[in-house]
DNA sequence: GCCTGATAATTAGGGGCCTATCGATTTGGA
DNA sequence: TCCAAATCGATAGGCCCCTAATTATCAGGC
């Protein structure tokens, strides 16, 4: 973020323009608009997460379960797709096992692993939510049309993209 | 998020429609596209932050100071202006002071307060990164057009808009 | 059948952020 | 004038996430 998200959007501009001249203003802009939305954005969600009694690290792997074969995932899997370390998912196992959300089960296959598994509670407590939960993050583009949603998928897509390339520096 | 970002786009929409029959595809679609983007733009932008050796928390308090009239805040409101609360703030001050960036001054008219000040090597250091950073930010709209740019505001305004509507439930 | 090296999960320790509370100080109304 | 409320910064304790090191197990080459 530039920090200048306290400041109507034109005074922030002026503002930056003024230490670094030739700067492509509407850059900026976009720019501005862009992280300033992704961060209300995540902030929304993650609120809303908070407003089910979950971390975000706890939600993911519970949605990350009730969307696996048999309610079932390894903690490394459970790491790759929630996106945190194993040391982290070790820990978020704890507190979601000590709700009796999760249960861990020993791999008789390979000894080094576990299989982690939705209780009974942990799947009942995921379909009390989800239905709301996934009302309330589609709703977030209620304010667009549906040719409006489709450019601002093509656009978020330029953008990120361009990010991935530019990624290796 | 929906937790369906490992998943390429289409199948993510289809395991969803067929849990909640009778949703909205395209919503979906752009939601997912909108949080997904979002996340790592920011994620992006936090590894740039860190790159130049600062957490995301203390890069905020910088700015905030480098932006002040004197280069001088107090830590309530730079607790404002960064968004954490005040004891965040006590710590990222801690963590600054000691490396010599910033210094706590006693305010006189007030012995509740303090003021917090740019040092010399505070300046010194931002001087170096804020060129880069700026350059490094604004690029990340280089994908898009001019008009595109301006389509993405407003669209994005729209959805943040309407995020702000909805936040009295 | 062993050793070496990979892989699994955990532990240890740290930073960032939070809420709740505290002690000091200022302020404003009876 | 005085006292209750507000405000300021700091502290305590908690959660989340990280990196690095640790322990247990497995797999491949000899």
């Amino acid at each position: 973020m530039l920090f200048l998200r306290d400041l109507p959007r034109k005074e922030a501009l002026e503002a930056l323009a003024n230490h670094f001249p030739g700067l492509d203003l509407d850059a900026v802009e976009s720019t501005l608009a862009l992280l300033t939305a992704a961060q209300e954005l995540l902030e929304a969600h993650e609120a809303q997460i908070q407003s089910y009694g979950f971390s975000r690290g706890r939600f993911s792997v519970l949605m990350l379960l009730n969307r696996s074969p048999r309610g079932e995932a390894s903690p490394s899997a459970l790491a790759k797709g929630a996106r945190v370390t194993r040391a982290t998912i070790t820990g978020l196992l704890d507190g979601l096992e000590k709700e009796g959300l999760v249960e861990r089960i020993p791999d008789k296959e390979d000894r080094r692993r576990l299989r982690v598994r939705l209780t009974p509670k942990g799947r009942k407590s995921l379909r009390r939510m989800l239905p709301h939960h996934v009302s309330r993050v589609t709703s977030l583009v209620e304010p667009l049309n549906k040719k409006e949603m489709k450019t601002l998928v093509r656009l978020l897509d330029k953008v990120v993209q361009g990010l991935k390339e530019r990624a290796g520096k």
